[in-house]
DNA sequence: CTGTTAGCGCCTTCAA
DNA sequence: TTGAAGGCGCTAACAG
């Protein structure tokens, strides 16, 4: 086991340990034949700097905490995997805190208290790890305003946000109108929209981006049109057979989310028509799955890499007391496939 | 910022340091008297213990490495949600490595420098980082022995194996040999297997299970019934479309992974067979999606949970010196949708 | 029951 | 270009 110290090949080397620790890292000239010896005792004795140490005396541990309300929700492993992206390329390494909320207190959000004594003990467990910063990453976008405090840390939020600290976001509003126009572009002007809960801000935003799409484009508006669902199968399913009970149906339907959308086909298939002959259908999220039903559907591409990835860079501004300057928002990507038929009129 | 330590509080409170650190860590009795005083100075300032201090005098960290193959492969993030589990109860810290190996080598697992400079430099940092040991999720199950050396400490595997360190797997031959045995109770006795790529040693164990469930129930045994797929939906679509052309096809069909269960359902519908009614499907893995398709589809869960959580337990056990008692193998379990049909005659 | 103190392994100022 | 030495914050003998 590593006993060896910066001690030892000090010794070893006719060296002091502060020469050992400069040609380590860089932090002074050292002459060409010293580092040569210094090295070559390092290889020898397979030396591994003890980073506790290090971490202790320059309080710093290049180490961040990523707190995860849970990681075995769709978006948290990208969003990972993002972060760990610009970790690998700046020397950053991950602590991993991962609340398990679904399992431990459902979808139950009112239950703050519960929650709270969660999100404060893995806070104070990250920072007594002297983490450099803290990204938090959420399971659905929402205000998480007062409910945690880093004694000064800098923290990035991600699928949630506060009032006052830096979250990245993608842009809702754009992914909707966007895909608003591309059923436009393909000759619909009926279209409806099967939301996801209310109480949710992405639900609002989209739905901003419906109502800018059906403003500029000047399609007919028809509040019967607008469904409120609860981003489960179930809504998707009962709100579609609602739709294709009116007097007008929609020729096309954009549901916030491919599980809603799965709803969507089902309902369409009980009433026999036909996806995308009779009826369009565009989801959001780019699930896997998405590309399993048949027919495969078109979908919303969430840029969760880049969210990770831009909150790990924005946390690093941070830690270095940098401003991060925001840039644009990550946007979303139309996936294209084939649940959506070219309307020709 | 938390620059107060133990001798701020040591001195607020008129004691040493030796104290307050007795009762922070109830090390030894301390007159109640004492803790009192101690504890509310601990509360008034707001102290915060250094864990990182305390991991250099203590030369143990209480976190563990986990080096992740591919965060966004199926199996990681559940994996991953039972270390935590595990974690959460006896206050172990997750340091997290994401190899990113499908997005870096793809599924080119013989390009093995490339993977072993990934690997090597890895544990590397988790060593420097002081770990207390290592847990490896791999993307899929095979013969890692040789390329990781961690120089002592403890490691587990789990979704790979090598010779001499322990590793979790779930039992694959009981997994088909069930699913067989539930098709077989349905009615049914012509059954057809795809499998996955064939140097893979879950689709060998799982055809074990087959020829065992064959022979045991004295089965019509037909070659031409066992396919070997590569756990792709196409090779899926494509097998069953020859299963189907069989003079004698089958009546069911066991899928090694709900991937290529997709093609089996596409491949029915195309050939105008009715699933359940005309040929039944099980899958392997329990994909979300699995339940999203028409039919939902029956399939085998894999206990990905249990296997995260007792590979920490395994670890928590190495690290203590203890030997870990294999117990049991984790079992997978069959989840019942609607691609299986009751055959009668 | 409580205090004193020597490090854990490394970095970094100060001096040479 | 190099060394000596004082901590970083905490734990655990050892001593009282």
């Amino acid at each position: 086991m590593s006993n060896i110290g910066i001690k030892d090949i000090a010794a070893r080397a006719n060296v002091s340990t502060a020469t050992v620790s400069y040609v380590l890292n860089g932090t002074r000239n050292v002459s060409p034949k010293t580092r040569e010896r210094v090295l070559a005792v390092i290889e020898e004795l397979n030396y591994k700097p003890n980073d506790i140490a290090k971490s202790l005396k320059r309080r710093r541990t290049d180490t961040i905490g990523v707190i995860a309300e849970d990681v075995t929700v769709f978006n948290t492993p990208e969003i990972i995997d993002g972060i760990n992206d610009y970790g690998d390329r700046h020397d950053l390494h991950i602590l991993l805190t991962n609340l398990r909320l679904d399992k431990r207190i459902g979808r139950d959000f009112t239950n703050l208290d519960k929650y709270r004594r969660y999100a404060a003990s893995a806070v104070s467990e990250l920072l007594s790890k002297q983490v450099d910063g803290i990204i938090y990453i959420g399971v659905h976008t929402r205000d998480l305003t007062g409910l945690i405090d880093t004694e000064g840390k800098p923290i990035v939020y991600t699928y949630g946000y506060t009032q006052v600290d830096m979250a990245i976001q993608y842009n809702d509003e754009q992914a909707s109108y966007e895909a608003m126009s591309y059923l436009i572009e393909k000759g619909h002007r009926k279209i409806a929209i099967i939301s996801g809960l209310m109480d949710s801000i992405p639900s609002r935003l989209r739905l901003n981006g419906y109502y800018k799409a059906v403003t500029e484009y000047e399609l007919p508006f028809d509040p019967q049109y607008i469904k409120m669902g609860d981003w489960e199968r179930e809504s998707g399913y009962g709100l579609t057979k609602e739709l294709l009970q009116l007097p007008e149906p929609p020729s096309a339907i954009l549901a916030m989310n491919d599980v809603m959308a799965v709803g969507v086909l089902q309902a369409a298939k009980e009433s026999g028509v036909q996806i995308p002959a009779d009826l369009s259908v565009i989801g959001f999220d780019n699930r896997e799955f998405s590309d399993y039903l048949s027919p495969r559907i078109t979908t919303m591409d969430i840029p969760l890499h880049e969210m990770g990835y831009k909150a790990m860079e924005a946390l690093h501004c941070l830690m270095q007391g940098k401003p991060y300057k925001p840039a644009e928002m990550p946007v979303c990507r139309l996936i294209e496939r084939d649940s959506v038929g070219l309307l020709r009129n």
